[in-house]
Parts: structure tokens; sequence; C-alpha cells
DNA sequence: CGGAATCCGATATGATACTG
DNA sequence: CAGTATCATATCGGATTCCG
């Protein structure tokens, strides 16, 4: 990630709807990993990147604005992150030549619609982090207790069927 | 993301509507690293859970044709995605204890609802590839214009603002 | 077949120092 | 303030091996 991708990505047409991708069909998508979907997937799905886009909704912020808001990022990890989404034409960069540099960023057009489907992930995170909490724990007490005491006599710790035939 | 995640997140609670997390205010969310949400997201925005999520929709796949389907993981990888996906609810895996032995993974109902948000996000990065390529072409073209017969007299490179006055 | 464990290299990332 | 450059390394993740 660090260097530029100038890999040559397939450029993987869909083979769905005849337009421009957007295809209906969930499952007949590329998923090769030199496809350029799954490139840009691993970019827009990374971790500072997903932050930035969720932080920057409607409103410019300054590049330690963003890093104070982004606890845990580091100056290069962000100033990474925000190149590549610039590149990818999601965020817009405003440099003020000023006495003490001042730059501005903020999503474009297009980083806003992503805006809205990244914002919906945060989001649900929110909704369920509950829930997951719960699985967590559940699962981390079922296995602990098959490491410790194990070898119960019936329940099994994971979900067992009963055996039919082989395959 | 080796390890479990036996760190101890802070169940940072949003400030916003007292319900159960689901706030309205896009900018008043957490951030902090340490906070669980953070930790989630994490997850789930993985480069390999994205894809098995997005990839089990609505079906049973074994692991061998996870494994076919989603070109360029090795099998650690998708061992250790499965398991988290498992331990956080989202994946429900099933043993059959036969011969050769099988092993079926589905998404659980709580994956599912994650599933629709995954997907919209696939499908913009869909829609919007042509875009994105676009704009990286441009990008690229500029740096180069600049790093290489660089210094022309008034189009810079980046947006710039004509200096107002500092800050 | 599905997976656990080990070894081990690539690299992503943080810390630090320097610059305009 | 907003980077860039360099260095050190923690982590990720692939290849291999062994097992039920």
């Amino acid at each position: 990630m660090e260097e530029g991708t100038s890999k040559s990505p397939s450029h993987c047409e869909v083979t769905g709807t005849g337009a421009d991708g957007a295809d209906a069909d969930p499952f007949q998508w590329d998923t090769r990993e030199d496809c350029e979907v799954r490139q840009i997937l691993d970019r827009i799905a990374d971790k500072w990147s997903l932050l930035v886009i969720a932080l920057l909704d409607r409103r410019k912020l300054r590049f330690t604005e963003l890093r104070r808001e982004i606890d845990g990022v580091s100056q290069r990890m962000l100033t990474v992150t925000l190149r590549q989404l610039e590149r990818d034409g999601l965020v817009k960069r405003t440099v003020h030549p000023v006495v003490p540099p001042r730059v501005d960023y903020e999503l474009t057009p297009l980083g806003a619609t992503l805006h809205t489907t990244i914002r919906s992930l945060v989001t649900w995170t929110e909704r369920h982090q509950n829930e997951i909490a719960a699985a967590r724990a559940a699962y981390d007490a079922r296995e602990a207790a098959q490491t410790d005491g194990a070898a119960d006599t019936a329940g099994a710790a994971r979900s067992v069927e009963p055996a039919t035939a082989p395959v």
C-alpha cells in the first residue's frame, strides 16, 4: 500500500448488465485479486481511510484537526492515507500559501457518495456492537471451557451435525 | 489481529440518543482507538472479512469453495478470518463429522444484516471504479508533470488558493 | 478435506529528526 | 503547521509441515 498502485490491475468487467458495472447478481463478481475492484476495495476499506471519510462529512478539516480527531493515527499514516484518497479523487486537498502553512481537506462529490455508504457501515457497527461483544464473550467462554475442563460427554462446543454420509 | 482481541476496549457509549447507539449526529462519535466500535470496524473492514461476507450471500459454502472463490487468499488467512467472523457472531460454522471432513460456513442473522451494508460498498466500488481509475490517472499525470518538466509559469499542480491572511 | 502450528520474509506502520 | 525522509520493528501473511 505504501507505494503507488503502479501495478497493472486487470480491468475485469462484470459479466452481468451491459452498462457500466453495477451488476444485479450478487454472486457473479470478480474476486480476482488483481482486479481493480478488489484493489479499490482494499483501499477504501482501509483502517484509516474509513475514518477519514467518515469524519469528513460536509466539512473541511485541517491536517491537524484530522489528526486530533482520529485518535492513534501517526502523522505519517495520515499523510499517506490522505494522499491515496486524494489520488483516488475522493478527497480534495487545498493548500493555503500562508505563513504558517494551512491545508484543508474535504470530500469531493465522488467522495461524498462514498461517505454515505461508509457512514452506514459505521452506523451498523454502533448499532450492533453489543451483539458482537456478546457473541465474542460466548465464543470465548466455550473456547475456554473445552480447553480447560474439556471432554464433556455429549454437548460439543461447536455446532456439529450428526454425520450422514461422506462426500 | 492475529491474537484474540483480549485487550480491554472501552465500551465508549455514544453521547447522542439515549437508546442503543444509533446516533444521528455524524460528528459526535468515538474515534478513540481503544473504543470497541473502532475495533469492530477494523475487523469487518478487513480485506478478507469483507470478501467472505460479501460472498456468503444466502448460501452455505465449504472451506474449499470459499478459498477457490476468493482468489489470492491463503489457507491460513481464510482460516483466521473465518474464526474471527465466527467469534464475532457473523458467520456460523457447521462441522459434518464425516470421513473426509466437511465444514460449511454461512452468515448468521446478524451477519446477514451486515451483508447488506457490505454489499452496498462493493456495489459502490463497481459503479465508480472508472471514475477512480480516471482520478488516479489524472493525479499521476500531474505528479509526473511537475516532477519532470516542473516549474510551469501559471497553473499549479494542486489546488492552491491565493493567500489571504495567516491564521 | 479442513485446520493447527511453525517458520520466516515482506511491508505496513510508528518514532524520530529535519525542512519550508 | 504540514509535511518529508530515514530507520527500526511489530505485524501481517505466505509457505510448509503435520494431524484427525
